[in-house]
DNA sequence: AAATTAACTTGCAAAATACAAGTTATAATG
DNA sequence: CATTATAACTTGTATTTTGCAAGTTAATTT
């Protein structure tokens, strides 16, 4: 169910970016995504910021109207839904790297974030293409 | 007046920046500075997307209490105030650029826009240059 | 001395979010 | 094959955040 794209309050480029994907939760569950690999509502609503259900129903689609991601039902189980990245939203991918790397710069570091922050700098051509190939770059928390 | 940074919701590094700068006025106070050179409350509240005045107020002070911003009297006029990005806020620059780059992409595009884009395609050093010096990149819109 | 400007604060209505419970369609189990 | 369980939601309501209008304070300008 896929329903119209909002109309965008200027004619900026930042806050069509910010409208689109920038709110909080929608952020995370495209984070889930290109990061965790996950695909399915259930594991999106099991991530550590315990979003609600209704606000998770309400970003996925939003996020499927601006043709950030798309919804389709799993072969495998029919009561099941596939949630994934467009190629719209397989783009935002620097951004989300870029968000990283900031905060892996101001935010007290642990082994798992050195490591995340390596494979950044050292392959960023290999991030991006397991986030396009769906191969999970962390396990989730 | 400095208050307190808030805890952070997750262990996460996205959740952190989202957290800190990513809802939608804080991000485009931080367009304003970056892009258009911007440093004054009134010149906050003049932005096309009419922020509130006592919302402004409260993101000004969340950002200055991450360390993002930094407020200082104008030594010329002493009933105004300088807002200046922090090391910490200047950082962001490449998170703005990827952003910008990622609606360029994805919006209709106009002269202004592709201008803009060219310039951090072909001059990506000299844009975050002209940030970390703080000369205005485009003229308000 | 009076009017104006810059940067806010306050009070209240409107909208968004969070929480708990309920619904629907499929699939697994005894 | 009837019952229970699972996945993906929807609905109702309390709480929180936002948006709007008006007011305050301190420093200019006229």
């Amino acid at each position: 169910m896929k329903s119209e794209p909002k109309k965008h309050s200027s004619d900026c480029l930042v806050a069509y970016g910010i409208d689109t994907f920038g709110d909080r939760w929608s952020f995370l569950v495209l984070r889930d995504m290109m990061l965790y690999g996950k695909c399915r509502y259930g594991d999106f609503l099991a991530s550590e910021e315990q979003i609600a259900t209704n606000i998770l129903a309400a970003r996925l689609k939003h996020l499927e109207s601006e043709g950030i991601i798309s919804k389709a039902r799993d072969p495998e189980n029919r009561r099941s839904y596939i949630y994934s990245l467009t190629e719209k939203g397989l783009d935002l991918a620097p951004v989300l790297l870029e968000i990283i790397r900031w905060s892996s710069r101001h935010l007290k570091t642990n082994a798992r974030r050195r490591r995340l922050l390596a494979r950044i700098e050292t392959d960023r051509d290999g991030v991006l293409a397991d986030i396009r190939t769906r191969t999970a770059i962390l396990t989730p928390p």
